[in-house]
DNA sequence: AGCACGCCGACT
DNA sequence: GTCGGCGTGCTC
């Protein structure tokens, strides 16, 4: 008898054992899917993690009920970074899970009512809701729980549905749908009475005068058929103009046959490797460098200016690795994963680049994770998650922008740093790993500094294009006290005058929305967000107030809650709000806002870059979404229009972003033979971080916070935890988060910062109280604090009063 | 995450 | 008196 540890897709802290029946016993392997009953009813596809011959003890297993796949989804190393992502990260495998397989890999049971025809039409003993269900089974023979839901228009249903059952007027079923379904097309093809020449001949020469228009379609098929003899339909009757009742004449005729056959959602590319360009000198350089570094070491940083060509020496070690016959991961943040960029990479692979990507649908995703699988697809081009793609023979890893905090997934956990993940995934299977960047982490170029990762510079950009040259703008200058400019007298001056002369002006400003927030101009009162302890943005397209922590929407209020008065002022400026002003401000100007506003839909983003590429636009104003990855040609300035609001967050890592920012922001600017300007608004001149930005000084820049980094023993000189405790009752949050630290004092006290309560102290109704671990880099420190938060979470399940507290843990937060 | 069991307030 | 709220315990 043979038992298999099985990983369920929900958040539970352990595997289950279930029984392998006889007939399944060859099928159920590491990397399968097996269809699993758990819980009373519910059925899941949980993933074979191991399978053992030591029957457990304490409980009975329920038998495996299906095997899901014919050979493993994936290899044992990803199965490996499951366990490794959970356990550095604190979440559960089933949490890695569900953000590791593609949607329709992660299938769970839907409730089927089948009407029980005994039962007749005998309805005298039903009261209202369970006759409505009664007639509606009826009918339909069966029901989805849901759609008893909409009949009962009510979330109550299991009562009801409990009491039909017991009264035997039907009976559940849970049936796993089936994710994935290949899609299908409609296929012509000849009748294999007509496979030999001569009877072909003879049919045609006997065909006379009647049925024209079927004879036409017979030849356009024998003239179709060279490509090979399944003949798309659609196609088939295109080139003949003949109609789908006059293809049906043939096929009842027994002449050609038609039939629906599985097609590639995806359109196969010739594979190909075309890397016919020439590198610069300093790219060959670097690319040597890259290389000799690898030899050493198993990751190399590859710092590079904006417009170096990092990704042209990418391309060449994609060719290499391609060469050895291994597979490469390209991770890119998602939101430079853009249609250029993935022509351009497919202009030198060919079909050998996948791309997996969250616009694909779940039906794409599937095929290509399946021709990663296979090994058929040799370079996938994703964002993060497609670090848990199933490769069988990973040579190399590209983590593009490195510092990027999208790598970083926040919300539901696994809180995992596909960066970080990559690398330590990398040296599991024996794969290279290159960071790229213009402005690394900290804690990358604090690696390569010490000697732990290889270093390669390239900083001569393309075409011996200079720096552009940036420029403060002093608000305080215009701004007296008054409402805070939009547009400083040399921005503005600046804007003329690149428009003039016919170059686009990219304007950036990291606030979405009108109007940050509104005031009362009598009492000064501020609107908040119901849920959350926030002040809500203005959104003028829509007239509302929106908070952007919970998503929540108001009217925009006619009157203050407090005084009355209906004298509001809108307070700060927003990217909509300037597009506004900027349409006034030049009226001959094409202007278009980019934020997530902007590009709901699918197509959107890339259709704007589109319009900005072809110069159908002048002025491009825009949050984070202007500055990733885009790489245009004609612009002569940037505008960064409150450098104030990057430098204003209070925590660790406001002087890297703003400086990482405004750095990327500003590499947008100038190319194509002529250098390009940066105005930057700030008030305060001054600022550190502005000097080295002004002087585009990477270095200095790193001495500076490095210091400051390591006189408060943040990252990279420790490495952070954070643990949050989520109420709705404040006191719970206070309470569970002081028996916690007051729990770990003694073995972690030292290195305990907080608990206290975050900027924004209250989110959906639920007040957060936060504390940090900050620990030191030493080996084993890590890991045991990561063993005794684990007991801390177990500590408060077992309380009854705490029980109720959300307790969340992120280890290396952003 | 579901889902059932079990114990206290507003309705027929 | 019952219906139903959600606190608590469990899932191989």
């Amino acid at each position: 008898m043979t038992f298999a540890e099985v990983v369920i897709p929900l958040p539970l802290p352990r595997t289950y054992t279930y029984s392998v029946p006889e007939e399944f016993e060859e099928g159920v392997v590491p990397g399968v899917r097996v269809e699993v009953s758990f819980g009373r009813q519910k059925r899941y596809a949980g993933m074979v993690k191991s399978v053992t011959g030591t029957k457990p003890e304490g409980f009975v297993p329920k038998p495996v009920l299906n095997v899901l796949d014919g050979e493993p989804v994936l290899h044992p190393p990803q199965l490996e970074l499951w366990s490794w992502v959970s356990e550095y990260y604190l979440c559960t495998e089933g949490e890695v899970m569900a953000a590791a397989l593609p949607a329709h890999f992660k299938l769970n049971s839907e409730t089927l009512l089948l009407f029980n025809e005994e039962f007749g039409d005998d309805f005298s003993g039903l009261d209202d809701d369970e006759y409505l269900v009664a007639e509606g089974l009826q009918l339909r023979r069966q029901l989805k729980l849901e759609e008893v839901q909409d009949i009962l228009d009510s979330m109550q249903v299991y009562p009801v549905v409990k009491r039909l059952i017991e009264k035997r007027v039907c009976l559940a079923m849970e049936t796993l749908k089936d994710g994935y379904t290949p899609k299908r097309k409609s296929f012509v093809r000849l009748h294999p009475d007509y496979a030999s020449e001569q009877r072909l001949e003879a049919l045609l020469n006997g065909w006379g005068e009647r049925a024209p228009k079927q004879l036409e379609l017979l030849l356009a098929y024998l003239q179709l058929r060279r490509a090979g003899p399944e003949v798309e339909q659609s196609e088939l009757l295109k080139k003949s103009g003949a109609t789908a009742a006059q293809l049906k004449s043939l096929a009842d005729k027994n002449i050609l046959l038609t039939e629906r056959l599985a097609v590639d959602r995806i359109p196969r590319l010739p594979c190909q490797v075309d890397i016919d360009f020439t590198l610069t000198e300093g790219q060959r350089q670097a690319l040597d460098g890259v290389r000799a570094a690898l030899e050493q070491k198993s990751v190399c940083l590859l710092h590079g200016v904006t417009s170096s060509g990092k990704t042209q020496v990418y391309v060449h070690l994609i060719a290499e690795a391609i060469a050895q016959g291994r597979q490469v991961l390209y991770l890119l943040p998602e939101i430079a994963l853009t249609a250029q960029v993935i022509r351009r990479l497919q202009r030198h692979f060919g079909g050998h680049i996948g791309v997996y990507h969250s616009k694909f649908n779940p039906n794409e995703r599937v095929e290509i994770w399946n021709r990663v699988r296979t090994g058929e697809t040799k370079v996938v081009l994703g964002a993060r998650s497609s670090l848990f793609m199933p490769f069988h023979d990973l040579g190399l890893v590209i983590v593009d922008e490195e510092q990027d905090a999208s790598y970083k997934q926040q919300d539901p956990a696994p809180r995992y740093n596909a960066r970080d993940a990559a690398i330590y995934y990398a040296s599991r299977v024996g794969a290279k790993v290159v960071l790229g960047s213009a402005t690394p982490s900290l804690e990358t170029y604090h690696n390569a500094v010490a000697g732990r990762y290889g270093r390669v510079e390239l900083n001569e950009r393309f075409g011996g294009l200079p720096m552009p040259a940036i420029e403060l703008a002093d608000t305080r200058v215009e701004g007296r006290r008054g409402p805070r400019v939009i547009l400083s007298e040399p921005l503005r001056q600046a804007m003329e005058k690149a428009l003039s002369e016919h170059r686009q002006v990219i304007l950036f400003q990291n606030r979405r929305g009108y109007a940050p927030y509104l005031t009362c101009g009598t009492c000064h009162q501020i609107p908040h967000c119901e849920h959350c302890d926030v002040t809500l943005t203005y959104h003028k397209l829509n007239h509302r107030l929106q908070c952007h922590y919970c998503g929540a929407t108001y009217p925009r209020p006619l009157a203050c809650v407090a005084c009355g008065s209906a004298k509001w002022e809108e307070r700060n400026f927003g990217t909509e709000r300037i597009e506004e002003e900027m349409l006034a401000a030049f009226p001959s100007a094409r202007v278009a806002r980019m934020d997530v506003d902007s590009i709901r839909g699918k197509t959107a983003h890339d259709a704007l870059i589109h319009a900005f590429e072809k110069r159908e636009l002048d002025i491009l104003v825009g949050t984070q979404m202007v500055v990733k990855g885009l790489d245009f040609d004609h612009v002569g300035l940037v505008g960064v229009l409150d450098a104030d609001g990057l430098l204003g967050f209070a925590d660790f890592r406001v002087n890297e972003r703003a400086f990482q920012l405004m750095e990327q922001v500003s590499g947008r600017a100038g190319r194509k033979g002529s250098q390009g300007r940066v105005v930057v608004q700030t008030s305060q001149p001054g600022h550190p971080v502005l000097q080295f930005v002004t002087a585009h000084d990477y270095k200095g820049f790193y001495s500076f916070e490095s210091e400051a980094r390591r006189r408060f023993g943040y990252p990279p000189f420790s490495r952070i935890i954070k643990v949050v405790f989520k109420h709705k009752d404040k006191s719970r949050s206070e309470n569970a988060a002081g028996l916690v630290v007051g729990n770990l004092s003694r073995d972690l006290g030292r290195y305990i910062v907080g608990p206290a309560e975050p900027v924004v102290g209250r989110i959906r109704q639920l007040y957060h109280i936060e504390f940090i671990l900050k620990l030191p880099r030493e080996a084993g420190i890590h890991a045991k604090a990561r063993h005794l938060l684990r007991q801390q979470q177990l500590v408060l399940q077992n309380d009854r009063v705490m029980r109720s507290v959300v307790l969340q843990f992120d280890a290396d937060p952003m």
